[in-house]
DNA sequence: TATGAATGAGAATTCATTCAT
DNA sequence: TATGAATGAATTCTCATTCAT
């Protein structure tokens, strides 16, 4: 009976953690890390300032926290999306169509992730990023793994699947970005049917036939 | 001789401007904008703070003209490669080869540049940035331009020209970064080579023959 | 009982924001507005620099508060004045005594409220001041008024009352600056027989009995 | 020979110091002490910073110089003045009108002047102006006393000639300040009638004829 | 002697963080 | 336990003053 109730104080405080992170999210991708105070993210989410220290250390930590959750969220949906499928092919369609939803769905947070995943390998807050980073050659080392079992297959040209893995991902998002600049002029369905001519029309063997 | 000695005071004051320039774009990509403190670049310059507010009306003003200044560089490097060559494959391939050049040259520079090229198009400091989008967008735009040329003269197959452009200058910043990441493992000659047999096998006609 | 918390708590804060006020006013007659930094202010208030910005959006507003504060209090105690005294020649009288009294119980205060109505007509902070001007030149209607009416009583000699207003209260107050500069010199009990022969004795008409 | 081109160059000098003066005047009575820096008063009169420095040891330096040489043109003026007339009354009169043509002929350097010996008495920068308050106290002394000359020769009734000295000016500055508010209502010719209606109706023994 | 570029102390303001209630 | 008032270090920017040319 303790314990039901330890549990349920638990799951109030998670709500509480994650209400905080989205409100945080919110602010942080309208108008980026040190234009937002810790006051203005307790005002969002209807907390004290304190209360938000007591979930989380610092305003860093809340940063990296959101970073990190968005990582495991799209890692996990982008991993299993390179599950389905009956051949190589396949699974990297749903790789790209998966993570196209995602993307559209989640533009603001994505946002974040990408100023984290790209631009930040290389200069903003350096270290917070390490684990986000890891995370996102995780990804690239499984859709490597599935162009090389593509290869391996016969389905794919026998090429690099490092390189092969990055251009897809790179393209991508290339394409997705292109929309959230102007979804008009760049719907996802042309970019996939673009991908289709451009990589893939050359990365499978001749004889491979579409399902 | 009074303008020969305004000359040389012009001269002597551009090549100050510049050492500010230089120091700041270095402490700017090494720590990120905000972590860098007006004091911190007029040490690292061995000038004043006053100083540096001669030369800029504010640390926003300094930013900016470090971003504009090295949009500027390589646009114009960027363009210039894409009027070398015999025809418009040549001239992509020497856009990858100068493009990557001045990459590896300016490692530094290049990360804060392409911070505001990509990540900058979605949040921090928008506005500050339209002159330098407007210029990455006229890039794409020649690429794109060099991509129809192609096409026209049957070279190339007929495919969306600007996809085609965002295409390849994914490709290849992709490919850079990895390279910036690990030189060892990600060479640009290599990068090169996979271009050539990811992108260009597909794009070029069959019956084109490289010179 | 929640509410009796929130008006203890706001009175509290009043009384900061006074304590605020009483200290930078003391600081700011002694030394004048821009030889009195923040610091200073927060320093003998005995608060941190930041409470001080909780209390007043920046230093021009806590300024601005303290003269309108003042000039609300002196305004409101000289027009009551003017309301005392059965016929306009006490009022008037009325008015020298209270107004004297204030004065010299608030010295430093009316001299920061003197430089504001006096010397701010012409030159510093223009704007600020719209709001203290408009006090002032209210009781000059008011003093204005009073003299109207005694004339059209028949107890004042028939002269324009807007320059019997303006030179009662130049007198009265060049009185007292007298009387700050050297106290033992300028008395106001002689400062008023002084008005009531140079200033009175010439208005009243002849048959005007004094109560 | 020497000694006259000595002479030229002091002479010179004093030319240059002059300009200074005058630019930095307008700057002042026009902006304020504090919003005008030496770079706007180097500018204004074309010199260089340190030039102004070779003529005055600081900007408080600059300004004081400025305030006294006010206070020394309008004393001496005044003064003199004072001087002018076949008795006392007339050379009040006189007092009143000259000094009435100063402060229309030189309303913005009046303003200073005004700031400095009224408010400044108590505020601004006390101490720096103990030389020009000292000056107006010897106008004041010279006016009280031809007020106790013209008591002693049975024009004036006998009051305190140190109040009717304080009145006078008082009255005299009100009204000047008034037709700087508003010229229209408050021609200094009203006012000049003004005071004699109010005051000297009052002060001149009752068989004084006036010429 | 005059110049004006360079200096850097000093001021206003912000905001992450703490801690008494 | 949650609160939010209070803190004060840190940051940007200005401008009086100096001094090498």
């Amino acid at each position: 009976m303790k314990e039901k109730r330890t549990a349920r104080r638990q799951e109030y405080k998670d709500r509480q953690r994650q209400e905080i992170m989205d409100e945080a999210l919110e602010l942080f991708s309208a108008r980026g890390y040190h234009q937002v105070s810790m006051q203005d993210i307790a005002q969002s989410a209807e907390f004290a300032v304190g209360t938000l220290y007591k979930f989380f250390k610092n305003k860093e930590e809340l940063y990296r926290a959101i970073i990190l959750d968005l990582s495991e969220k799209f890692g996990s949906a982008l991993g299993q999306a390179l599950g389905q499928g009956v051949d190589e092919y396949e699974r990297l369609i749903s790789y790209l169509k998966i993570g196209g939803e995602i993307f559209m769905a989640n533009t603001q947070a994505v946002s974040l992730y990408f100023v984290e995943t790209r631009g930040a390998r290389f200069n903003l807050r350096a270290g917070l990023d390490e684990e986000v980073l890891s995370r996102y050659d995780q990804i690239l080392e499984r859709l490597s793994k599935v162009f090389a079992a593509g290869i391996k297959n016969g389905i794919f040209r026998s090429l690099d699947p490092d390189y092969l893995a990055r251009s897809l991902d790179s393209l991508a998002s290339t394409f997705l970005f292109a929309w959230l600049d102007d979804p008009q002029k760049y719907p996802y369905e042309k970019s996939l049917r673009m991908m289709d001519e451009i990589f893939f029309h050359n990365i499978l063997v001749a004889d491979y036939v579409k399902s």
